[in-house]
RNA sequence: GUGGGUGUGCCGGAGUGGUCAAACGGGACGGACUCAAGAUCCGUUAGCUUAUGCUUUCCUAGGUUCGAAUCCUAGCAUCCACACCA
């Protein structure tokens, strides 16, 4: 018997597939096309994995199958390049990670051809490939054009251990993902995003018609986690450290400007103790806004200041406040002028609202009249439309030159509204207190200065604690010093801060109903704020009227005022509405997803295409330029390398040519993966980022199939590119992928994770030298269903190792001859069942069937020539070696991994049941009827229900001679059968429905 | 806490109302071959028994049904993901 030379063989032919490009495919609008795709690796030092030995394979048998279906197949692979290890590994080992990748990227590819994979290995994409980054800072500019890309300054997970910023996801247990011993930080920093939300409603509604695992798309949704409810003001009292007033004056005839209802406002503010300056600017025409801000800024501003401005001061101050950025707490504009009738507009008024502003001051509030001058009415809207804010209009008053103002005092005096979100209006007179974020911005204008040593000390606890010990933490707080007004009662409640209140979702502050809510109430009992019940707690047990836990539940509305004796559910919606009307509140969508920070403060990643120029500010570069590459000559060790680059750091704004740095931040990998499975359509194309009918050709994929670790991140950052490229009309599809597939996690061997600590690391190279590629792609598809976890099992490959033996000394030994009639129909069976099985990635079931086949095949004596080539097509799309290799040695010289799908025959099956039915149907019947008559029940006549297609072959004389009874048969489908009972919905092929009478 | 899953013989794991004492693989045991081991092949693998029947089994307890591993209800166990989202 010849020897099995696995080994040889294997390598016999993935050189032959390798030098004839057997799977090098090409665009053929007449042929159906079938993509499938495989989530590309990161390419790490250490090599191919187990994970990637399984996924490949997945991927590999249903895209075999379909090419053998006749599909023009599209099965690419590349790698996601870019990223921190290779990083890393050039602190560690003195390499460069451009070095690491490139070595890495090449160990990788030898790996992976040893498993017999039917990739185009013309199409291969690398990430850290200029080439291809450039089309991902083109899609940076493109989305910096359409608004989806900003900075903001913001809270970022830091991690200590990477100096680097890391996305919510990357964050586990409070940990870093990659340094599992690292806690992480939280830090303000200025960063990049992309506007995620833009999309949250599309990314949530367009789940429920998708193909893809229910347990990805549950994740999604919450992860999206969109929640209904009201926006509610509360109006809180926050020091007024300053008010100072800016006066007009645009002609020489003002020069008393300062008086009108100035004098008045001074004096009344003096009344309640408030600090107030009214300085004096040169108001001459000429008199120019450095002029003014000579004098301006000797004055003292800070964040619980107030401005107030008139017609050419509220001009100098959104000017001053733009150019300064100060933060304060109110900005007031009277008759603000933008539009000068004059020509000194030049000296004063040329400059542009800094939409900034608006982040800067806590409220923005402009007064206007409907009499004033038109230019000024102009400018109203135009600061309006910049600034947002508040307009009052104050009919017939001009242009505000009028002795008393109350109105403007009042507005000064006003606190100011800050909003809480809330799923539950119903409660909200309940609320005897309000809590803010620790994290919240602007908490420390609420701090009071006798709470201040309070509110310091419980933030640097906080400090001190690991993120992960704050998961099960105790709610704790401290007072702030400062109330809130309650918008529905007026009642005024203390505003706390607690470490429950996350400071990113909703307004980072809530209202707390400790009655009916589980966190409200352990704070509330630890710092004895009063409970206050409104929903009567029906069937609760109540401890002297009092609650002994929070009550969530449902009820009728009680202490609330007008909406006494409402449902709760309905007093959502009324109270709402009142809200709304007093303009207090308003219906509200809270998304937990957040904006995509996409800022890393690292080297080895895509440059984000843009310089901050001395003038201009941040400056987009232009796409001629593009790519800005990374350069090469940069020195690691903490901190982002490529700020030590200078050269590469100093250049020319694109814009006005003088003095401008380069971005030093990169973006983050999952920018990379958001789209690469688009440029695989068109991987080599240096003018576009691909050709629109290659890409509308391919895509979207049928099947893309990776772990389960991805389906909130990577999942959903692509999902969101594909909908930016469509809104581009790049592409005419919505998502990336038909179909979603996870294989499970690989064990090693006694259910450990494998892991290079605990030692049980198996190496697909090392299990291919042993047992054959072939060995491998059928022992990992046939151990468990590929989306269920596994463990390794050195005797399970062993075992599909003996099959793989078994199977090729049988074709060695075997001459073809005839083939029995059992063993045609059980191959013809076999045909439809395997097709059917891998097209649901039921591969395990495929290899069990597989044996079985195997095993009436080897029984017999002699197999047709057909027979066995058919049986060598279906071994194919998992073993594919060695298939080659025994479809030769039957006289073949063509590729059986390009040959046909053998053909399934209708006929046959049903042939053979019709047969055997009428037996079957009296062995079926039979002894139900007997069982009844042995308990004693009496049966005359027996109704049979039958599947339509079964009727034609029934024998009724017979069924009636071996029952014994009267028979009736009648179709499922007829309306007019007797069926009181309604059995005959039970009916299945060869089972009719029984009805005893 | 929220969402999703899972629970089958020594083990992994099929199985969605009757053909189920339950596929397939592994292990174990017995046999053939061999001086022997390995490989290969055959058989056994709930119990009583050796008939072809009975008894007990598919997490537990109920229920539906002529009939349940499969459907329903409740509970228990276990795994995964998110986790103080207002």
């Amino acid at each position: 018997m010849a020897e099995f030379n696995f080994s040889k063989i294997e390598k016999k032919w993935q050189k032959r597939w390798n030098d004839e490009e057997t799977f090098y495919v090409s665009e053929d609008p007449k042929k159906k096309k079938f993509y499938s795709l495989e989530m590309f690796p990161y390419p790490s030092g250490s090599g191919l994995h187990m994970g990637h030995a399984l996924n490949y394979t997945i991927g590999d048998i249903i895209a075999r199958y379909k090419i053998m279906q006749g599909y023009n197949v599209l099965h690419p692979i590349g790698f996601d390049a870019l990223g921190l290890p290779a990083e890393n590994a050039a602190i560690k080992e003195g390499t460069h990670p451009q070095d690491y990748t490139k070595n890495s990227i090449k160990n990788f590819v030898i790996q992976q051809k040893r498993l017999g994979l039917t990739y185009d290995w013309g199409r291969v994409v690398d990430t850290s490939n200029p080439d291809y980054y450039r089309w991902d800072q083109w899609i940076f500019l493109k989305m910096l054009e359409s608004g989806l890309a900003y900075q903001k300054e913001s809270l970022v997970n830091w991690c200590p251990e990477c100096k680097t910023v890391l996305a919510n996801e990357q964050v586990v247990d409070g940990k870093c993902w990659r340094h599992e011993k690292t806690s992480v930080e939280s830090k303000y920093l200025k960063q990049w995003f992309f506007k995620l939300t833009n999309y949250a409603d599309e990314l949530l509604d367009n789940l429920d018609n998708m193909n893809w695992p229910e347990t990805t798309k549950s994740m999604q949704k919450h992860w999206i986690g969109k929640s209904y409810g009201t926006e509610i003001d509360f109006e809180v009292e926050t020091q007024t450290s300053k008010v100072v007033v800016v006066h007009g004056g645009n002609a020489e005839k003002d020069k008393d400007y300062n008086k009108h209802w100035m004098p008045w406002l001074k004096s009344e503010l003096a009344k309640k103790n408030i600090d107030s300056k009214f300085p004096q600017m040169p108001v001459d025409s000429k008199a120019t806004y450095e002029e003014w801000r000579k004098i301006f800024d000797k004055i003292k501003i800070d964040k619980n200041s107030i401005l107030v401005g008139h017609s050419r001061g509220a001009a100098f101050l959104v000017r001053w406040l733009g150019e300064t950025k100060t933060k304060i707490k109110k900005l007031i504009l009277v008759a603000p002028c933008k539009f000068a009738r004059v020509d000194y507009k030049k000296t004063f008024y040329d400059f542009d609202i800094n939409s900034l502003v608006k982040d800067s001051v806590g409220e923005v509030i402009i007064f206007s009249s409907d009499n004033d001058e038109n230019y000024i009415l102009k400018s109203v809207e135009e600061y309006h439309n910049t600034l947002g804010g508040k307009v009052l209009e104050l009919n017939g008053r001009g242009h505000f030159l009028i002795d008393k103002f109350p109105e403007l005092l009042s507005e000064i005096l006003a606190g100011e509204k800050w909003p809480v979100f809330t799923t539950r209006p119903d409660t909200i007179y309940g609320v005897t207190f309000v809590v803010i974020s620790p994290y919240h911005r602007e908490l420390k204008r609420l701090v009071t200065s006798d709470h201040k040593k309070e509110v310091e000390g419980f933030l640097k606890k906080l400090k001190s604690i690991s993120e992960k010990d704050l998961a099960d933490l105790e709610k704790e707080g401290a007072f702030t010093g400062s109330y809130a007004i309650n918008p529905v009662n007026g009642e005024k409640v203390p505003i706390y801060m607690g470490n429950f209140v996350i400071a990113d979702y909703g307004s980072g502050m809530v209202m707390a109903v400790p009655a009916h809510d589980k966190r409200d109430y352990e704070f509330a009992k630890k710092y004895g704020i009063p409970i206050k019940i409104v929903i009567d707690p029906v069937d609760f047990e109540l401890n002297d009227g009092n609650l002994t836990e929070a009550y969530t539940g449902e009820g009728t509305l009680i202490n609330s005022g007008r909406f006494n004796g409402i449902e709760n559910e309905k007093a959502k919606e009324e109270i709402t509405n009142f809200l709304k009307e007093q303009g207090s509140g308003k219906k509200s969508v809270q998304f937990r997803l957040k904006d995509w920070g996409i800022s890393r403060q690292r080297y080895w990643g895509t440059p984000i295409p843009v310089v901050h120029c001395e003038r201009c500010g941040v400056v987009p570069v232009s796409y001629e330029d593009l790519p800005v590459k990374l350069p090469k000559n940069v020195s690691f060790g903490e901190g982002n390398p490529l700020l030590t680059n200078d050269k590469w750091i100093n250049v020319k704004c694109p814009k006005c040519d003088g003095k401008a740095k380069r971005e030093t931040d990169t973006m983050d990998t999952f920018v990379n993966s958001s789209w690469y499975f688009l440029r695989y359509t068109d991987p080599h194309n240096n003018k576009e980022i691909f050709d629109k009918e290659k890409a509308s050709y391919w895509c979207p994929p049928d099947i893309y199939i990776g772990g389960a670790e991805h389906a909130c991140m990577h999942l959903i950052y692509s999902r969101y590119y594909v909908k930016f490229l469509r809104d581009l009309g790049l592409i005419r599809f919505d998502e990336p992928a038909v179909r979603l597939f996870h294989q499970g996690m690989l064990h090693g061997e006694g259910g450990d994770k494998m892991s290079k600590s605990k030692g049980n690391v198996v190496n697909p190279l090392d299990t291919i030298s042993k047992y054959g590629a072939d060995s491998l792609r059928l022992f990992l598809v046939s151990v468990a269903s590929p989306d269920k976890d596994f463990d390794w099992s050195e005797k399970g490959i062993q075992g599909s190792f003996r099959l793989i033996k078994r199977i090729y000394d049988f074709f060695v030994k075997t001459k073809p001859g005839r083939t029995s009639k059992e063993l045609e129909l059980k191959m013809n069976n076999s045909i439809k069942y395997f097709g059917e099985r891998i097209e649901n990635f039921d591969y395990r079931k495929v290899t069990i069937a597989l044996r079985e086949l195997f095993e009436e095949l080897s029984k017999e004596k002699e197999v047709g020539k057909k027979v066995l080539e058919d049986f060598l097509k279906l071994l194919s799309p998992f073993c594919p070696h060695i298939a080659e290799e025994l479809w030769e040695k039957l006289g073949n010289s063509s590729f059986i991994s390009t040959s046909k799908w053998p053909e399934f025959k209708e006929g046959e099956l049903n042939q053979k049941a019709g047969v055997n039915l009428n037996s079957q149907v009296i062995n079926y019947v039979l002894p139900i009827m007997r069982k009844l008559e042995g308990r004693g029940d009496k049966v005359s006549k027996v109704h049979l229900y039958f599947l339509p297609f079964e009727i034609g072959d029934l024998d009724k004389k017979r069924f009636e001679k071996e029952l014994g009874k009267e028979v009736f048969i009648y179709s499922v489908q007829d309306n007019n059968k007797y069926d009181p009972q309604g059995r005959a919905k039970k009916a299945k092929p060869g089972m009719p429905g029984i009805w005893f009478e």
